[in-house]
DNA sequence: CGCGTTTGACCCGCGC
DNA sequence: GCGCGGGTCAAACGCG
């Protein structure tokens, strides 16, 4: 795959669990990708400093057990249920930012912080604070281009964010549009 | 005191 | 079976 490319391997379509708005004020979003390479995505809106795209998600194969973001192989983590089909969606997508912790909407408690192989920055580990809701993300820097940041998602949230934003239904219903049901 | 972060230990799957 | 790498736990700590 190509340098600074994410990839990402989802497992059944999602809506987005957090909120865009925010992270458009705040951030330069590079590019959303949802699976496969996919630049079949859908250009919602671009301007000099916010391009971004949404990809569809396709039913991946159970062969499928990998998450690759750039030259990182991360192993998704198996239930010890054995419910294969009950993975979590995830999807990751590049930042061009300052800041590592983009406001969402959501409250996040970190939970860890690891140094991993081939990356002088840590990648740390949040989980969303609303009660009962499991959605985690993790945010890393690129040691190649320290100015990106990926963030990965994992899970849906159950609530509605706890820092709405105004136009964040315009956003939700536009993206809603391209997104199939 | 309540809530969030820090940080080393622990766990677990995988490859050798 | 052992070590490695990634992910999580939880006690201690910090701060408003």
């Amino acid at each position: 795959m190509e340098n600074h490319a994410t990839q990402f391997l989802g497992s059944s379509i999602m809506p987005f669990p957090f909120n865009l708005s925010p992270i458009m004020e705040n951030s330069h979003v590079m590019n959303i990708f949802s699976n496969n390479n996919v630049p079949n995505g859908v250009v919602l809106g671009s301007n000099q400093d916010i391009r971004f795209q949404i990809a569809q998600v396709k039913e991946v194969s159970q062969k499928n057990k990998f998450i690759q973001i750039d030259q990182n192989v991360v192993k998704k983590s198996g239930k010890k249920t054995g419910e294969m089909k009950n993975r979590e969606p995830r999807f990751a997508f590049h930042t061009r930012s300052q800041v590592e912790v983009l406001d969402d909407g959501y409250r996040w408690r970190k939970y860890g912080q690891k140094l991993v192989k081939n990356n002088k920055f840590p990648r740390s580990y949040y989980r969303c604070t609303y009660e009962e809701c499991n959605v985690k993300k993790q945010v890393q820097r690129l040691s190649e281009d320290e100015g990106i940041v990926v963030t990965t998602y994992e899970g849906l949230h159950t609530h509605p964010a706890q820092k709405p934003s105004e136009n964040f239904e315009q956003i939700l219903n536009q993206m809603q549009t391209y997104l199939p049901n």
